[in-house]
DNA sequence: TGGGTTATGTTATATCATATCACGAATCTA
DNA sequence: TAGATTCGTGATATGATATAACATAACCCA
């Protein structure tokens, strides 16, 4: 499977479908998707990139007064286990998983300008890594595929030699 | 170029070619290469797989009383941008680097048993990802590759299911 | 309805990282 | 070689991220 999900243009029926599919996916495996769990799951979705989880904590504390960090990294754990959303080692922040349905090991492509995070689930990555750590002798359990730099609509706009960092 | 390097099973000189490497890489490049720097990378290596910053100010402290936080950050950042070590984001932790001479962009298989780490450097996973970026559109700057699970030795020596994180 | 299990609350603390200012040493330049 | 400049480090404070440990509440189901 090769897949690329730029978010949808209609963000909000983008969360909805996100939120639908986690639900329903919860209940196929008996798991609890919770009122908190639910509202974590969509605050992250409802940022526009990535959200560090202090940043979830403050806009839940906009409505839950007693959320410490334990809740929001509980419900993040959660979400993460469940797939529904992925962790960003290279930002330390959390974006929604496109593609809830399997657990996968997806690649982020992560512009340096915008900020944005795009999911991509390409099998020539996935396997060559596999293949050739398995030439090491190496067992693969998860990887993680974080690739900087910058995506084609700021391309565009700056195509310049603009540097970040 | 496509290299494995774990770490030299004589460790002391493995980490005095480090050491000497780095100090004449400084000298081609007119960067210096401090009694400090050269320390820090010492003690990076001297570990036995990847290293926390906090770690390494422990062991710093033990000879340099007055060590802080941004003494260890700033010759770990100075380290970093030479080449001579490698970040791994996933651990938030340091790990020497095996070829220092040429600024790569590596692969890392993190052992989830015996916790070290093996640099390999694969142009397959390299281009396949800067390929498949480059379909989406997306311009590469840098590639985080960390692949967990098991190694070869530990694999030999507990086979089974034995389960970790 | 009681007892196990799961989820959340609560407090405290661990861990990781940077901002900022001071100051002397190294380097540059005229 | 004097003076300017940059660089490396010291020192203090704080910001940012994450978890331990224990208490309570909600849920489930026999």
């Amino acid at each position: 499977m090769e897949t690329l999900s730029f978010k949808d243009h209609d963000h909000s029926r983008c969360i909805s479908n996100a939120l639908g599919s986690a639900e329903r996916i919860c209940e196929e495996r008996s798991v609890r998707f919770t009122p908190l769990r639910r509202r974590v799951l969509e605050l992250v979705w409802q940022s526009h990139g990535p959200i560090g989880a202090y940043e979830v904590l403050d806009r839940l504390r906009a409505e839950r007064r007693r959320a410490a960090p334990p809740t929001v990294y509980r419900a993040l754990q959660f979400l993460g286990d469940e797939g529904f959303v992925h962790r960003i080692e290279s930002l330390n922040a959390y974006v929604g998983c496109t593609t809830p349905e399997s657990r996968h090991n997806a690649q982020y492509l992560i512009c340096g300008l915008c900020g944005e995070v795009a999911e991509i689930d390409v099998d020539e990555i996935t396997s060559a890594i596999h293949h050739r750590a398995g030439d090491f002798g190496f067992e693969v359990r998860r990887q993680t595929v974080e690739v900087a730099g910058l995506c084609s609509r700021c391309r565009v706009e700056q195509g310049d030699g603009t540097s970040f960092d």
